[in-house]
DNA sequence: CTGTTAGCGCTTTCAT
DNA sequence: ATGAAAGCGCTAACAG
């Protein structure tokens, strides 16, 4: 048979409660009852029952975390620095928190159903990390939930996402400037003469997506200069989208001398499809990526990119969604990024 | 206040009981009575209670996955590959399990700690990933925690790292021929003439770590090759280790004529460090990574290194852990890699 | 096929 | 500071 709360509490001569609040530790107990409690915990070898604590408490350790796709780095690393945060002591017994990390692959009905599971298990708190599909249905029942889920003391956390006002107010989000690092990407492009730009963007509903294109366009329009006919191509935030595109885009438009692409990802793509077309990177056409994820640097040429602070936004998530660290005045906070120049961008030929 | 089951029963007019069957799906139950009990289920907007259910089942749809670290692609892709089969949305047979991912940092406590906390959740698997540390004394704690665990109707998958047979029966292991990689990939540079070769080793008391640094030595050996005195250096897993120990390597034997790296990120940072040295790779210096990460193929050069099937193994193991695969015959099975060559190998000079 | 009846193991007022 | 007792919401025999 398992061993209970009563039997630890038999064992150490005190009632089921008192083992309860030592567990707990956030209630006073005599120094002499905590050791013995401790002691006979650990002579049976005792492990809480977290299932029987959640049902009785009405809350659970468990924080929820929506990626697109785990084994994307920039969800990984932001996962990553997420779950650094959620354990150490603040928890309940023990002290630590869990990290249910749930890979939506973008799919909308997915991030309702794993929201829904979340709450099923009163997660203490939910992060939803990535761009938000611009769905008008999807976003309303997004809020729904979410607005559920905060009535039931789940705090709720929206990373790398627009806040979302009808999700009622105690939603956090923690914004990056996506059109902010989009502008001075193609403002970097320009300083070096380049005018006829291409650019490789994410899906089109997704709010990361309007944000970057919007930055790039705001550049051109700033320097006067027109946005090509044909030279934005979409497509998902991978590899073989920026491969595949820059065959579009060079149909279209042969004679660009510069690519901004969705990400750094896709902008690797682009670089190996000018490559097997014979175009040097950046002698031919300039590349520039977005969110300085680890490879970037190692990449020949080093990307041009913006640096996103996914890790230290994830680690503040992470505190937030503990209660660790308190939300940001009106509930909303706009992350900056870092224009980092590197080898894929040079003067226009 | 919130929504019950009873609630749900008294509007579907039917028994608490009959909910129950109708949610779980597991039992016979009228079409009409389904219908009735959905469509109230529907209408009060009900939402399970996760921890009351696992209570009185007395297990929880959780799957722990214990990583060194989730921003490691290496694990990333692991994890997402787990988390693609144990259900949720998108998975099938009534099975909506939730991955819970925890990053230990290769700590020994950590890893000990997550796998109580994963008890206390009385999770239905639990899937250990990434080599073991070789100590006598963790080892030995692991396999006691892994047999309760068992011992509890939680199925335990050992991934990518050796069998426990103290752990009890009834614990799967997948794990990697790490050995066969190594010699191969040793073997490969054996046939390009490479004789003078470094080798940038991982952490020394990890069970990856002797497995690739013996294949590595038995290619030499079989080559009647004696290993170079001072030509392995052991550092972490990460680009800078890599970064570093090509220092530490050229400066004990200056005329290497190539390194194997202890995997792709680590070569990484050799390659880095060979170009800053003004050593170009591969013709004065070949390099071998292991594993085959995406980014692998767009470095430049591509890394020459050992395949292994990440994704594949990891859906394996969701599936062993769900019950929907049946564990392999013996408890054990070895999964081979395999040697591609890219640009970062060549002959010696 | 459906209802009745007991708990599952813990937390938490409310007393003392 | 500690104990007693009343659930938390659900599942699983066991009947019918």
């Amino acid at each position: 048979m398992t061993v209970t709360l009563s039997d630890v509490a038999s064992r150490a001569g005190v009632s089921p409660a008192t083992v309860s609040r030592v567990l707990n530790g956030n209630y006073p107990v005599a120094e002499g009852t905590r050791e013995r409690v401790l002691r006979a915990v650990d002579e049976l070898d005792y492990v809480l029952n977290g299932p029987a604590s959640s049902l009785a408490a009405a809350t659970s350790d468990l924080v929820g975390v929506l990626v697109n796709d785990i084994a994307d780095p920039f969800f990984g690393i932001i996962a990553s620095a997420v779950q650094s945060q959620i354990g150490g002591p603040g928890g309940r017994a023990g002290g630590e928190r869990l990290a249910v990390v749930c890979g939506t692959g973008g799919a909308p009905e997915r991030e309702l159903t794993y929201l829904t599971l979340l709450q099923r298990q009163r997660a203490a708190a939910v992060v939803l990390t990535g761009g938000a599909v611009e769905d008008p249905g999807h976003r309303a029942a997004v809020a729904a939930k979410l607005r559920k889920l905060g009535a039931a003391g789940t705090r709720v956390i929206l990373l790398g996402r627009p806040p979302l006002p009808d999700a009622g107010p105690g939603v956090t989000a923690l914004t990056f400037d996506n059109r902010a690092g989009a502008r001075e990407l193609t403002a970097h492009l320009l300083a070096l003469g380049h005018r006829r730009i291409g650019c490789v963007a994410g899906p089109p509903e997704r709010t990361t997506t309007r944000h970057r294109l919007e930055g790039h366009r705001a550049a051109l329009a700033e320097a006067g200069i027109e946005d090509l006919a044909g030279a934005t191509a979409h497509g998902a935030y991978d590899r073989a989208s920026g491969y595949r595109a820059v065959g579009e885009l060079l149909d279209r438009v042969p004679d660009l001398t510069a690519i901004v692409a969705a990400n750094d990802t896709v902008a690797l793509g682009a670089c190996a499809a000018l490559r097997e077309r014979g175009l040097r990177v950046p002698e031919d056409v300039s590349v520039t990526g977005f969110d300085d994820l680890p490879f970037s640097a190692d990449a020949l040429p080093a990307l041009t990119t913006v640096r996103l602070p996914l890790q230290g936004t994830g680690a503040r998530a992470g505190r937030i969604a503990t209660g660790r660290d308190a939300p940001p005045a009106g509930g909303e906070e706009l992350v900056a990024g870092e224009l980092v120049v590197r080898g894929s961008t040079g003067p226009v030929k």
